[in-house]
DNA sequence: TGGCGCTTTGTTATCGCTAACAATCAGCTG
DNA sequence: CAGCTGATTGTTAGCGATAACAAAGCGCCA
């Protein structure tokens, strides 16, 4: 119907025009306040879909002083569990109606750090979710300051920051314990670097376990996640099941993560060690194909919808009230057992 | 000093007043502009740090009608591959100086599709790039029109959407010319799901070679990219190495992934088969662990980096111009040869 | 039928920035 | 030394929404 050639998205005012109305009034119907006519309410929606109008965000943010974005900022997100969690705080954010913005940090220093969360700052996000499970990027995180509400996802329980964690203590001594309750006389370990916060809480499980069951907890081997760590630690473990004696040998392996569990198996299984006739293990995280291992791999499972449905919660409620006080949130994980600790064979 | 009780964030009139000049003395500052005399720029820059001013992105935003974000939907982000891409784009996309919001899809359907897409609209992303490696999407994305412009990653060449994408034929080429240079006779193949552009150009590639290689192919068996489903592909090819006669019986299987690679590789070894010996094996994808496979894996890599820069600055050309004429690129891959199919047998 | 109170709608100011234009100042030129 | 030019700075007008207030419309009672 001809008006004037109109090049760019239509705003407020034009649907208003359209409609007969004031642009308050269409910002009303937006925002569903009550008190407009019904009939004026079906008249705006229409010249609202006839135009295809989208609100402007900008403009909104402006004068609500808020953007309805969500910053993440996460290390290691080629891996399973750091990209499940992203997915699962992107889908709770977006049912809360907020859009998340990702920034995965390839270093864990100090300065990286500050230039993701300088760079979410410079776009607005009303709060940021930290994914970095390093005591020492925690501890960093701590002590600077920052223009919005900050949470962190296995960040640990220790500072005064919000957090969610799995229970890793937890996990950890179910494994253990179900080696034990195997009949195994002692369970060895093959642990995560220290700096890292889970690998502290699996290792404080693992022996906190043994002690419980009265048992010595044999020396601790070490990875750094990597498959390839894991193959090393596998070869040293062959090697101490063949030189040590009868009662002393491992018997039981707790493997920090899955990716280490799989350089244990394939070490174990060049040095025709059984597993688990002669050595059981077990690993942590549950990937998919952590049933298609050689054996498939008794492990423990963490909820990752469930971490990310928490941090957001928490992060949105930081918003609504900063002065909150500090609350930790903490997840229950579930032990998967499968042929590697003598389970089923089948998958 | 002591000005009034100042309770929300410094703006740039109170930078300006700070300085002693006009606020847009300070927007010049800031935005670099050549016409200011040193020493007032000088004082400018002492008055944002000393208020620890930021700039409101919003209200940028709103008059450059420029919100600096853009939007990456995409399905899999769990997997490897989708995850190590959705980081190199964010990397390329800050490099930039773009934000990048993540949404990501936990299933394919048009509606999710479109959906994802309107979350973006929402927040006035200036672009979107679409990783949903499956025909059916990307032949739903074509059909729809969006706000701005959207660019593919292994959305296939064939739609008119600019895209990058690996080169999956002359990858899956690359491997099944290795395997028959290693002597087999023929090459079997187990295929992804032939929705999946990945799938069929790997797919192609295979047959292309064994026909240019004057070799029949065997029937193709199917897999869901899954360990899982690789398992139950693997317990066939053991069935027909034991049921066909000398000169038909699988000696090389090429695995669309490394995933199905893994489950393949464990129901061969479950059924006495040795790999290489008495077939040999190889993957694609290059997962990080897939040197940790048993036996190592051979299999094809994909720079992801490069996937993701190759998107970002095919996104913002088409940003800075919409008009220009839709480009696509080609990223090659890499073969990695392994035990599986008879390289070194130490990783 | 005038007036009170509720619903419905419109008007104006404002968020914090950039763009466009205006004004000032200095140095040079003729 | 008036006038022109270019560098530097300031002033004003939006961008497109929400918030606060003002005004109009309507039903109902005394």
């Amino acid at each position: 119907m001809g008006e004037v050639g109109d090049r760019h998205a239509p705003t407020m005012e034009d649907v208003a025009r359209e409609a007969g109305v004031s642009h308050q009034t269409v910002s009303r119907v937006l925002s569903g306040h009550p008190n407009v006519r019904e009939s004026t309410r079906e008249r705006v929606r229409e010249a609202i879909a006839l135009l295809g109008y989208r609100p402007n965000s900008a403009a909104r943010a402006l004068v609500t002083r808020r953007s309805r974005t969500l910053g993440v900022v996460a290390a290691n997100t080629t891996l399973y569990g750091p990209a499940s969690t992203l997915a699962g705080l992107e889908h709770a954010a977006r049912r809360s109606g907020y859009l998340v913005a990702a920034v995965s940090l390839d270093q864990l220093s100090e300065t990286a750090l500050k230039q993701a969360l300088d760079h979410l700052a410079a776009w607005g996000v009303e709060g940021v979710v930290v994914m970095t499970p390093h005591q020492g990027a925690v501890a960093a995180l701590a002590r600077m300051t920052h223009p919005f509400p900050v949470v962190t996802v296995e960040g640990g329980h220790d500072l005064d920051l919000p957090g969610v964690a799995l229970d890793q203590y937890t996990g950890a001594r179910m494994v253990t314990e179900h080696l034990l309750s195997l009949g195994h006389a002692s369970v060895w370990h093959v642990a995560g670097p220290r700096q890292w916060i889970e690998a502290e809480g699996r290792f404080q499980g693992w022996r906190s376990a043994l002690e419980d069951a009265g048992v010595h907890a044999p020396e601790h081997l070490n990875g750094d996640w990597s498959a390839a760590s894991g193959y090393r630690a596998g070869k040293l473990l062959a090697a101490a099941h063949r030189g040590l004696e009868q009662g002393s040998r491992p018997t039981a392996v707790f493997v920090a993560n899955d990716h280490m569990a799989l350089g244990v198996l394939r070490a174990l299984g060049e040095a025709d060690l059984r597993v688990p006739e002669d050595i059981a293990v077990a690993g942590f995280d549950d990937l998919p194909e952590a049933e298609y291992f050689s054996p498939p791999l008794s492990t423990v499972r963490q909820d990752f919808t469930a971490i990310g449905q928490a941090g957001i919660d928490l992060l949105l409620q930081r918003i609504e009230d900063p002065a909150a006080p500090t609350r930790h949130v903490t997840i229950t994980p579930e032990l998967i057992v499968r042929h590697s600790t003598g389970g089923p064979r089948a998958s």
